[in-house]
DNA sequence: CTGTTAGCGCATTCAT
DNA sequence: ATGAATGCGCTAACAG
């Protein structure tokens, strides 16, 4: 279904000009004479010409193209971040492919490969393989050769021994102010739901949260941490584990929004109510946790921010420019309902 | 930041054949000697050579790209289907340029023109212009050239005068299901909350409402059907209005779900439960209503299929296959709690 | 089986 | 100010 598209050529045919000049008016790079100008342009308009953006990438030897791995559009972390990225990419020229890995490493081993193939100038790398503590090597590597042709920046994740740009989101701090909102509340017995362990998402916060109870006195148990996944099931799975401890916490961090979503669905369904018998914090802060009841207390990544600020690095890396390797983005507490003062029972 | 690539060339030069040679091996197009292909073969392994898609792309005429225009993909019900498409069209070998209009025309059009540009083979529409009763003309005009130069499908669109192809949901159907639901369990005074006139979105389920309602003699009452928009605000806000109407229904239809969130967290805020007071029923059945309390009751638009059949739609235009004008997807009712039994207060 | 040639659409020298 | 020639990386057609 290849409709013969019109190009310089033809444009110049009719103008009876040579096809340098139809170059000249459409990039502007030289002075052409006001009436042939005209009678290009109006030639152009006349058939809807449109330049080949591939013959000139093929040129230029860029493309204006960035590619984005993520794992899954749906997640609302994952989608908000692509929206704002996206958005602030087209203001600087760049258009975006994007890539769903599903979190399979095959998968994105082979989006990739496509990236190169098609010449994207940059790649925009969140979650999978940036995110996990012990990384296949061989992605390790594939992931070097491929810094070795285009700047990637990695958001929210890290490779251990990989020498990368990465912009993130100060997740540490996050978890501490979560931890310390709940402390001063006066609860004492505080839990961690949700995460696998093995992806830094989920082990980076249990440290923080390990260690900032430690710092305030308060105990750390085993049975109080339970993984599960990051999905809203998961958390209702955790919450369900949880509710068979024998001393309850009374308050809990969970690794998202999501997992807390689930959390709170099934200490509810238990006749437990959120925060008058247990609290609830979350984290990400994705569109739902304000409206979810009765208001999830969360931290937000500040999506806009993190999302500019590496379409910035990359685009300053495919650009020439320099960059600053790693890149923190403060995090922002939102209080809302669901965490509130520790009452006996 | 142009790292030189390594090209057919470089590979032939080593190896000591033509160019044509490595090409073929890339290709398959033609025989090649075992021992002349092994060597080859192993020099692209040694440099990690990918071919350059856009060379090949310019050659060919077909990029193996295809656009996805949407208005936002942080609305559940773009992204899923987003997610699905994409899944699909990366199976059949194609890879997508993701737009997010963000409503805004002036914006679709210069997506649009990009798209044309970077020559994708074919373009997916959902929403935007393709959902409004009222199009600017010029937009008509400018999708009829872009349908003049590639293949496009709507998505649960459509525009007035153009005449294009179309995969679309049942929705009609799924209305009808809706209100026959609610008016089985005995409501008599029935709602529309949400939506804005001029979106087709809203005004085709008002008029489903409307009929079906009339089929089954319940009353019709404009002071029962509010618009405001498409977001949990929007429901909150159309709640609120209908709370202050004299004769207030006993169950309401959303114009979607996030809308009936909105509903019943007004709803609940002024004490009202749902269903015990009144049923709410919501529309896409987006990933949270199922874990929205009580459990949205709502029609699900069987995206899967809804992307799915699109994508193969645009393919075979692509392609220049055959393909059917409009295809409809039924949708599917998926009952939870929101939606109760009338009973007097 | 393999090399040579030409061209996809465009922009950029270098002449004129 | 404009035209002719060249090459970006690749493949197909045509020799050999």
């Amino acid at each position: 279904m290849k409709k013969k598209s019109i190009t310089i050529y033809d444009i110049a045919k009719e103008a009876n000009v040579s096809p340098s000049t139809v170059s000249r008016v459409l990039t502007g790079s030289a002075k052409v004479r006001p009436d042939t100008l005209k009678k290009v342009t109006e030639i152009m308009d006349k058939y809807h010409f449109q330049p080949n953006a591939l013959a000139r990438s093929l040129l230029y030897k860029q493309s204006k193209m960035i590619g984005f791995v993520i794992t899954d559009i749906t997640h609302s972390f994952y989608s908000t971040l692509v929206l704002k990225s996206e958005k602030h990419a087209v203001q600087q020229g760049y258009s975006s492919f994007l890539c769903n890995s599903m979190n399979d490493g095959e998968m994105e081993s082979k989006y990739l490969q496509t990236l190169l193939e098609k010449q994207v100038d940059g790649i925009l790398f969140l979650g999978g393989r940036t995110n996990e503590t012990d990384v296949n090597p061989s992605y390790i590597k594939e992931m070097e050769q491929i810094m070795n042709r285009v700047p990637v920046v990695l958001i929210n994740g890290d490779m251990p021994g990989l020498d990368s740009y990465v912009v993130r989101a100060d997740e540490e701090e996050g978890v501490r102010r979560l931890i310390e909102l709940i402390v001063n509340h006066g609860h004492t017995k505080i839990g961690f739901l949700g995460g696998v362990s093995g992806i830094t998402s989920m082990t980076d916060k249990v440290k923080v949260y390990k260690e900032t109870l430690a710092q305030h006195k308060k105990e750390v148990r085993d049975e109080w941490i339970i993984d599960s996944g990051f999905t809203i099931e998961s958390g209702e799975e955790a919450a369900l584990k949880l509710l068979n401890v024998k001393e309850r916490p009374s308050a809990v961090v969970c690794v998202n929004d999501f997992v807390a979503i689930g959390a709170i669905n099934m200490f509810s369904k238990f006749g437990l109510r959120v925060p008058d018998d247990i609290s609830v914090v979350g984290f990400d802060d994705i569109p739902i946790a304000k409206h979810f009841p009765p208001g999830i207390t969360t931290i937000s990544q500040n999506y806009d921010e993190l999302g500019q600020t590496a379409v910035d690095v990359l685009i300053d890396l495919i650009e020439g420019r320099e960059a600053k390797k790693e890149t923190v983005i403060p995090t922002k507490l939102m209080l809302r309902n669901s965490c509130w003062k520790y009452r006996e029972n």
